[in-house]
DNA sequence: CGTGCAATTGACGCCGGTCAAATGAGGTGG
DNA sequence: CCACCTCATTTGACCGGCGTCAATTGCACG
């Protein structure tokens, strides 16, 4: 089912067999995109909403001045642009990471559900504000937290989300994104984020090569990070 | 009308005249907050929203080693935790900035809200988005730009949000904050904020004291900040 | 085998943080 | 009405984390 990676990641509000099948009925055609293709460009007029099925994307925003500020970071089972639906654009643009498989909800299906549904309804925003509660933490991360720690807290975050949809164990993860990407999301410069890597290895506390993370101690990785995942709203 | 401020800052979708009697019609009631009161507490179960309409509020989030990030800044006719709704209680804090008069509104009253018009529901969620849209753009603030411009971008959007509601003009508007508040917004110390204000003022570009914030050239202040007001989804 | 991009490392510089102290303004109690 | 306290603002001196610049290595791919 295309929507179940989605559903298994959003427990609540509960949801009826019915209200599932509505929604999985909503989705209008799949699609795949290639990696570093644009799904979304900033400003664009939008009719129908992005759920990721497999693969990475990432949301963005460029500078004046030819810098990145990665926004968020989605995974499968996200619903990378469902707030196009209320806004009817983005002020951000939205690329694959890697190949990508997505399934595209028109907004006129979606108005349809929350019509005959307040429980999806429901769910559907609680969705789309879970992706705010994590801007917010990036917020925290890039304001108050050392350069090492900023990564660190993103990789808690990344394994978190992805052991809730079995692509992560308390050892690690496949983490298909470049040194560059990793920079611009916690808004360090390439070089640094490399240093910062090293001393984490050096440290014991994370490896990332070769687009794994191994992690040897979750628990004091975590400590070091001070993460905690009320934000994630896991349930 | 209680929600006459919130109203005016949404103009899409159009409600009807019935729409805006239901959604003034669930305010339970109103109350008075004293400056640096909370208002709401990090993870702690709501059952209501709060809607901002005289005064300032800020949303925080204190960090282990005593530093904290202010996640938003908020403006009379803003509805403060309105995403408490769906996601049942907050990860970060809210307090206010100056003495504030607030109304409240049950979940379950917004839950009728949301089963009687779609239109609402539609409205309501895009109030949230737009917050959301908001914390990304502090994101790419605090993310790549310089202190000086970070501030003076805090300043643009602030001068916009105002304006709609008429408590500012191209000319300036009143800011109930500490230098320390902006400070904590911004991400960086009170001390180099002071510089910086400093350094605004010296050339020419924004004059921040006494409580009142004072522009000369808006068109240059905005252009220094790279300000696009997109972001804000003003229509 | 050349081309291009990611990863890595070293040298150096600067933006913004830290520390410390002075000034000023508002509030409160004697 | 003044003494005193508290907190915001301001400034100077110094420091360090992270950025900048530049070069090298490694790897994938055509």
């Amino acid at each position: 089912m295309t929507t179940e990676l989605f559903l298994m990641t959003h427990q609540r509000p509960r949801l009826t067999d019915a209200e599932r099948k509505a929604l999985n009925n909503a989705v209008a055609h799949k699609r795949r995109v290639a990696a570093r293709q644009v799904i979304v460009r900033e400003n664009m007029p939008l009719t129908q909403c992005t759920l990721l099925t497999k693969g990475f994307v990432h949301r963005y925003k460029d500078t004046e001045d030819g810098r990145r500020q990665i926004l968020a970071l989605h995974i499968p089972g996200d619903f990378v642009d469902l707030h196009s639906y209320p806004l009817k654009r983005l002020e951000h643009s939205v690329a694959a990471t890697t190949d990508v498989e997505i399934a595209l909800f028109p907004h006129q299906a979606i108005r349809e559900l929350t019509t005959v549904s307040p429980n999806l309804t429901e769910l559907l925003w609680r969705s789309t504000l879970i992706d705010a509660a994590i801007n917010r933490e990036w917020l925290v991360s890039i304001g108050v937290r050392t350069a090492a720690k900023r990564i660190a807290h993103l990789m808690c975050e990344l394994r978190a989300r992805l052991e809730r949809i079995g692509m992560a164990d308390r050892n690690g993860f496949d983490l298909p994104i470049t040194q560059i990407d990793l920079a611009d999301a916690t808004g360090l410069t390439p070089v640094h984020t490399n240093r910062m890597l090293r001393q984490l290895r050096t440290d014991g506390l994370l490896d990332f090569r070769d687009r794994r993370v191994i992690i040897h101690d979750l628990d004091r990785l975590a400590d070091f990070a001070e993460f905690d995942p009320s934000y994630l709203f896991l349930d």
